[in-house]
RNA sequence: GCCCAGAUGGCGGAAUUGGUAGACGCAGCAGACUCAAAAUCUGCCGUUCGCAAGGAUGUGCAGGUUCGAUUCCUGUUCUGGGCACCA
């Protein structure tokens, strides 16, 4: 009897989907495990080899805690919204729900030929009206909620409104005054405190094509699409005010189980600094110029000012002779995109011919712009400090702007000093203080002054909330009279109306726009962003199919937080950050009772493709030169199909039938006479022809081999290109450990023998092994163990079934199809789905001696067996009287003798 | 530019807490079985010197700490991910 893999992995498949084997039950007795993926987006491209290895890993740790008793919840859905879509449907005129479903459909076959133990009767899609219902209905609970700073939670926007009522908001108006205000004017208040509310802010705009581009449609300043100019374009959009729990985010990170790189990630992205925000004077105007600066200390170095050069200040300071100049400046810098003008190096900038005052000392500094001051991050202006910061540094030595030395000796004038350690000198009245003494005394006499206060900044700003898109959750919002309110909860979900063209809308509008019927019930004409839907749906998961509210709070309670969450670092700042937000929201407002989604979060490593190029003469477009020799000739790099290269060789014959251009392609090979292709690791991309279809390695192998082999490439958390080479190796164990229960002539040669004591220590071994490994997610050291207990095995010619039977358990997360059927073949009438994981016996392990290495000088040099309970100074004199120790110590006495117990023995001399 | 991560044989990788570098697999080489092939099995397999015994050298690069460093520290190079409208 063979291994025969498709009939006993399809057959599997059908039976567990017969039996629900994989349906969840709400059994509040049992522990509880949540193991969730991030659900990908359903391109039209498919599934390819990468998407599957965080699965993977996720379907065995599910299958695993299951085996160990759990109620395990492990469900997968489609993030369905998204720009690809909208893009295909501009190009095809092809509804964007009509091709989703295709890829939906497409993705599911995929992922269920792998074998995945999903719950598909919990999948849910974002784009479902019945699932974005709720998407609303959470819009609505953040447009109706408030962020009270003194008990740093949100809180439902009806308290402030009854606050104002009754006592005004402390500073700016009374309770009579609040009363007396109009409609207007009081929902224009309110939309200051809402946690999503309305302000303006800078798209991506391109005249020609009359729509807003995504930061990924603009390339060097032009789009993509066509290559027309791009500007900046000030538009109304929605907000969430994460800033207010930019606290909370970065507290709650104590709490969580990320790595510490992910954890340093998200918390470099909220940006918290303190420092203070101070004011200046500009020269013989009214005007005041403010800066927030983490270096008050430094007030005295100031040679020069930096401001945005979007500021609105920039027009009423620049001097007359100046203003040319600025106005050129300011055009360029409209031009650029935040991340060009991050990463720029040339420095640039203009003097605005005005002086800001030193509050101290009246010096007149000179106020300059610049791209590399953004008008989001703080007051959108610095205080320069040349002699203390290197960009500052660098800006003025470029424009000849003269330098102040406020720090001593610890400035060179070679290069910027950022020490906090000086003693300050040149400063006034804080000369002689040190550095981390003066910031204190600097904030208190500007408070006193008050020009000045003490300031906490963050990086992160308010995430926005709206795109100018049709493929999105709508807003349950209306517009009257230029106040946004809220639809009526019972009204949703409010339904993505169907649209004859994609195009977008007058004046930066979205297709929505283009709808009579929507703009006559004047609705919001924006749509949510991709991450709307994807920031709560783990949520959803618990209770897919409630039409009563988002998420039962009895449910929630139960399976509350998730317990394993994998997915790739891409998604650090954004995703995490945004559902983190979601999360403390509804915790706040008393809907879910835990305020962190993701207990433990591991991160799959990116599978990149590895492409394969031919050189193609650029003098003759047919002949194409093979890598070794492709340096003698002028040549053009292309990309080649690598399912029809061997490693590096080329298949000729079937690249001619690639392409009808190919058909008569000329080859100059190497002396051999094969064609050696080049090769670069790249993004896996289907126009870089590198992606490999998981499919049809399923075909080929199986799917336990191709679970395994995916597995077996390395820590799930590394990136890595693939390699398709080596799957043989996978597919030959499956079929060895096949062998211990079956031969191809004589059919079943497991028995009823009992097994001797070396079977038991490779069986006992192995279940510690593999259950360390699985625990730490380290499935590729766990496959190798796996592949040494079956050569173990084989090699002693132990077919018992007693050992077989455990050996199958442990192997049922990695690859369940195989693992069933010979559980079956064995004679056992339950699933192996529910068999229970084995427990390891230390007593099969226990050695009394060990092979010591023996190091001279921490060199190797020799080993000794010695029991593992002998005194330290029997072994010192067993290892001196070694021959080799002798040799090596040359009659002299050693220096030193370290001896590590169970670990090793060095001799230094 | 800024933030994060990674680098070990021909290749993917192992070494879990500073203690035998290269487990396991691929590829390769030699052999057994076979009419032949496939499948399977056995042996070899970092580089280098040596007939061998044995030695030298070796974890991106340059230093450092240590009896001992792939592992810790400093610097550096290259590669990958993110940088707010791709998801």
């Amino acid at each position: 009897m063979e291994y025969d893999f498709r009939k006993i992995e399809a057959g599997w498949q059908e039976k567990w989907k017969g039996s629900n084997a994989y349906a969840v039950q709400h059994d509040f007795t049992k522990p509880k495990y949540y193991v969730l993926d991030m659900f990908p987006y359903p391109s039209g491209a498919g599934l390819h080899v990468g998407h599957p290895l965080g699965y993977i890993a996720s379907d065995i740790f599910s299958r695993y805690k299951r085996l160990k008793g759990f109620n395990v919840l492990h469900p997968m859905g489609f993030d369905s919204f998204g720009l690809p879509a909208e893009q295909y449907a501009l190009e095809t005129g092809q509804h964007p729900a009509t091709t989703t479903q295709k890829n939906i459909a497409t993705f599911k076959a995929q992922l269920d030929k792998i074998g995945f133990c999903y719950d598909w009767n919990r999948e849910i899609q974002t784009s479902d009206p019945a699932y974005y219902k709720w998407t609303q209905w959470i819009f609505l609970q953040l447009f109706n909620s408030y962020f009270d700073k003194k008990e740093n939670k949100a809180k439902p926007i009806s308290e402030l409104i009854s606050s104002f009522e009754t006592a005004g908001n402390g500073t700016a108006f009374s309770a009579t005054e609040w009363k007396q205000y109009t409609e207007a004017n009081k929902q224009a208040i309110l939309m200051n405190h809402r946690l999503a509310y309305c302000g303006i802010g800078e798209v991506n705009w391109c005249e020609v094509l009359g729509t807003v581009l995504a930061n990924d449609e603009v390339v060097n300043g032009m789009s993509e699409r066509g290559g027309h100019p791009v500007v900046k374009k000030k538009l109304r959009q929605w907000y969430l005010r994460i800033t207010d729990y930019a606290d909370r985010l970065l507290e709650g990170l104590d709490t969580v189980a990320f790595s510490d790189a992910m954890k340093e990630m998200q918390s470099n992205w909220i940006g918290k600094s303190s420092g203070a925000e101070i004011s200046f004077q500009v020269q013989d105007t009214s005007d005041m110029l403010t800066v927030y600066t983490t270096r008050p200390d430094t007030i005295f170095g100031v040679d020069f000012m930096v401001i945005a050069p979007e500021l609105d200040l920039v027009n009423s300071i620049k001097s007359v002779e100046q203003a040319a100049a600025v106005d050129a400046y300011v055009d360029y810098v409209k031009s650029r995109s935040e991340r060009e003008r991050m990463s720029e190096k040339k420095i640039s900038g203009c003097f605005t011919g005005a002086y800001a005052l030193n509050p101290f000392n009246g010096r007149a500094i000179p106020i300059w712009i610049s791209e590399y001051v953004l008008a989001g991050y703080g007051t959108g202006a610095i205080m320069a400090v040349p002699c203390g910061d290197e960009r500052d540094f660098k800006f003025a030595q470029y424009f000849n702007i003269p330098i102040s030395n406020i720090i001593g000796s610890h400035f060179t004038g070679e290069a910027a000093n950022a020490t906090k350690d000086a003693i300050l000198e040149n400063s006034g009245f804080i000369d002689g203080i040190p550095m981390r003494e003066a910031a204190e005394v600097v904030i208190n006499k500007l408070t006193e002054m008050g020009i000045g206060i003490r300031k906490v900044n963050y990086k992160m700003r308010d995430a926005a909330f709206s795109r100018q898109r049709y493929w999105g959750e709508p807003f349950p919002i209306t517009w009257k009279e230029g106040v946004a309110y809220p639809l009526d909860e019972s009204s949703l979900p409010l339904v993505l109306p169907h649209v004859d063209s994609y195009s977008p809308g007058p004046d930066g509008q979205g297709p929505l726009a283009n709808i009579p019927e929507w703009v006559a019930r004047e609705l919001e004409t924006n749509t949510m962003p991709g991450y709307a839907g994807s920031s709560w749906y783990f949520l959803r998961y618990m209770d897919p199919h409630n039409s009563e509210t988002f998420c039962d709070r009895k449910i929630s309670d139960y399976w509350n937080q998730v317990d394993l969450y994998i997915g790739g670092t891409e998604h650090a700042v954004g995703h995490l950050l945004y559902s983190r937000m979601w999360t403390k929201v509804l915790f706040d407002l008393g809907l879910i009772g835990f305020d962190e989604p993701f207990k433990k979060l591991l991160n799959q490593g990116m599978i990149q493709g590895s492409s394969r190029f031919v050189y193609r003469l650029k003098e003759d477009s047919n002949q194409f030169v093979s890598a070794g020799s492709k340096d003698q000739y002028d040549t053009v790099a292309i990309h080649v199909d690598v399912n029809m290269v061997d490693a590096l060789e080329l298949d000729m014959e079937a690249f001619k039938k690639w392409k009808p251009e190919f058909a008569t392609a000329v080859f100059i090979t190497e002396a051999d006479g094969k064609y050696i292709c080049g090769a670069e690791v790249e993004k896996m991309s289907k126009s870089k022809f590198n992606t490999v279809n998981p499919d049809e390695l399923c075909n080929k192998y199986g799917a336990d081999t191709f679970r395994m082999y995916e597995m077996f490439l390395g820590p799930v958390e590394q990136s890595k290109p693939w390699d398709t080479k080596g799957i043989e190796g996978v597919h030959r164990f499956l079929r060895k450990l096949w062998r211990l229960f079956f031969d191809e002539q004589k059919g079943a040669v497991w028995n009823q023998d009992k097994p001797n004591d070396a079977a038991n220590k490779i069986l006992h071994r192995t279940i510690k092994k593999i259950e360390d490994d699985t625990e730490r997610f380290s499935f590729n050291t766990a496959v190798s163990s796996f592949m040494i207990s079956v050569n173990e095995l084989t090699d002693i010619n132990c077919h018992s079934r007693e050992i077989l039977e455990q050996l199958l358990i442990l192997l049922t997360p990695y690859a369940p199809h195989i693992a069933e059927e010979l559980w079956l073949q064995l004679g056992n009438t339950t699933s192996v789905l529910d068999a229970t994981f084995p427990v390891y016996q230390a007593n099969y392990l226990v050695e009394s001696s060990k092979e010591y290495p023996i190091s001279i000088n921490g060199k190797l040099r020799s080993s000794i067996l010695l029991p593992l309970d002998m005194d330290t100074a029997s072994v010192e004199s067993l290892v001196l009287q070694n021959e080799v120790v002798q040799k090596w110590l040359e009659g002299k006495p050693p220096k030193k003798i370290i001896y590590v117990k169970g670990k090793m023995v060095n001799v230094v001399i």
